[in-house]
DNA sequence: CTGAAAGCGCTAACAT
DNA sequence: ATGTTAGCGCTTTCAG
């Protein structure tokens, strides 16, 4: 691979001009540029990020840090990102964490010395105490989940009025014995669609039982499947759910198995919209995140962040969809 | 951030002793490395991968391309690609290439110019002869899809095998109108499992028919749905059929939509064994491949051939799953 | 066992 | 308009 002096010594100008015609800079003689790039097709020059990158000490690299790739929430925010990011001349890293502190830590590394820009932290289980730290001298978004009152800029929904709406929905369809498939209330988002469940009950005057609370350790199918089990042995039987996640409802919904059928004996709505749910058998009501244009923004925020400039939070608007699993 | 320069002086040694420290370097006297560990504490200091990488001109980067990140397939090879790199200090950074040249082509630089190590490809649009060209430089392993008679490694399973036996579980269940779901034949994977599905058909004597073949024009849901709803308008109904993606069949699965059930009027098998193949309704048979191990292989294979070292093709063992959707 | 110095490939300030 | 040169942060000979 030819470097920047052969290109100068091919095209008989020095390393500085080769650059200038490189970086698109003005002061170039037609002849001079001519000259120039006929060498660059000639030696098939590309021309090292790896040098360019250590001289402006940056690495047009974003890292998203998620828990797991395998839940599809997240594959239409990534899209966002990647192609925001690209749109600009940047790359993303997927960066996996399994929720696990030392990975992350990697990650975070990356950051400090200059492998990479700028994190965009979509991980509910990240070290907020380390990524504060991290913020406070590197761009730093959170997308989707956030800190209330943390001095990071995040894009996110209304996740409380979300759920309330979701259940809501089941209140005016006639059910009143609603249960809850959250997820770990360590997440903040699990707590405000918590909150949002409580406050549509309670504006309907409807008991809120602890047993009709379930939380889940992970949001994969399998503990949807294995909550819904758990909420069909009770005594008394709830006739709706409000899972929050998509892949949990699906879970749910494969549990009935037969034995029951939704929406007429269990109506159950999801949340996320992800590609599966116009899918299953019934499909699935959910609440819609605009998870593409969440990427987006929370590219665009990252790349206003590295410029320095300053960046406000912006919450997203979400929409109801409602489908058989609950309208059959 | 620190730098190695200011490590140096604190510790009073040179630099080039802080890098031995660095690089675990045997010739280093316990004080003097002490000295050094110290000043590197005392200075939150994190090595520069951008001086450390322009120097060893590597970047311990992978590159992943697959088409697109939204189908499940991929993500537990992913997952095997990601920890085995992880555990080897490489990272790997996804390219969804949309199916886009262009896209590929920047990706293909980053590996020309030193940003990144070497590429794994699972993309079965990938420009065949870009791709052998910067392999004749560059690490390059092919992950699933493959080159016939090429000269990348690869790893992969027997589609044509697989094929055969998912269409002889079909017919050993007394079907002998059996319908394919393909998907385009530019593809060798869809060239093998056509050849598989017409094996066991021949071999049994049953008619092949050109109307019960279908192309589709992806692997989305939407066109297993599209693909199946053709297929029950045909005079002469199919009564089962294969579907050479999961996503196609669960697609298919959903355009049977009240009208049809399976597997009594119409049996079906996918491909993949995705996680969400064991939530449908009917739970999908389809033939398992060894997704994570694929993953670990490959990556295990790139870092061998960024080594320098000859690596041979493998051909791993799949296994049909059978449920529901062929044995209600 | 440790230090001095060259150099990886590039950009930008300064000089011409 | 173009060239010269320093230096980004690191590793690695080569000396001592």
């Amino acid at each position: 691979m030819a470097n920047i002096q052969q290109i100068a010594k091919e095209a008989g100008v020095s390393v500085a001009t080769v650059s200038r015609v490189l970086n698109h800079a003005t002061s170039v003689t037609p002849e001079t540029r001519s000259k120039v790039e006929i060498a660059i097709k000639e030696l098939d020059y590309q021309p090292s990020m790896l040098g360019r990158n250590l001289r402006n000490s940056e690495s047009r690299l974003m890292l998203v840090l998620l828990p797991s790739i395998s839940n599809p929430f997240y594959t239409e925010i990534i899209n966002g990102i990647q192609n925001t990011a690209i749109a600009h001349n940047y790359n993303i890293l997927l960066c996996e964490t399994d929720s696990k502190p030392e990975r992350e830590n990697i990650y975070f590394n990356m950051v400090k010395n200059k492998l990479a820009d700028g994190i965009i932290s979509m991980d509910p289980t990240v070290n907020m105490k380390w990524l504060n730290e991290l913020a406070e001298n590197h761009p730093v978004i959170l997308c989707s989940e956030y800190e209330e009152g943390g001095s990071i800029p995040y894009v996110t929904i209304n996740s409380e009025l979300a759920a309330y709406q979701a259940v809501k929905h089941l209140i005016k369809l006639g059910n009143e014995k609603i249960a809850l498939i959250n997820s770990d209330e360590k997440f903040l988002y699990a707590r405000l669609r918590r909150a949002g469940y409580e406050r549509a009950l309670k504006e309907f005057n409807l008991p809120i039982y602890d047993e009709w609370i379930y939380h889940t350790k992970e949001l994969e199918f399998e503990n949807g499947v294995q909550a819904m089990r758990i909420l069909l042995q009770l005594e008394e039987k709830p006739s709706a759910v409000f899972a929050v996640s998509d892949t949990l409802a699906i879970g749910a919904l494969k549990a009935l198995n037969g034995g029951f059928e939704a929406p007429s004996d269990i109506a159950i709505v999801g949340f996320d919209n992800i590609s599966f749910s116009s899918m299953t058998n019934p499909t699935l009501t959910t609440i819609s995140q605009p998870m593409y244009k969440m990427g987006c923004l929370a590219a665009d925020m990252l790349m206003s962040s590295m410029k320095g400039e300053k960046v406000e939070s912006i919450v997203l608007d979400h929409e109801l969809i409602i489908r058989e699993s609950t309208m059959g």
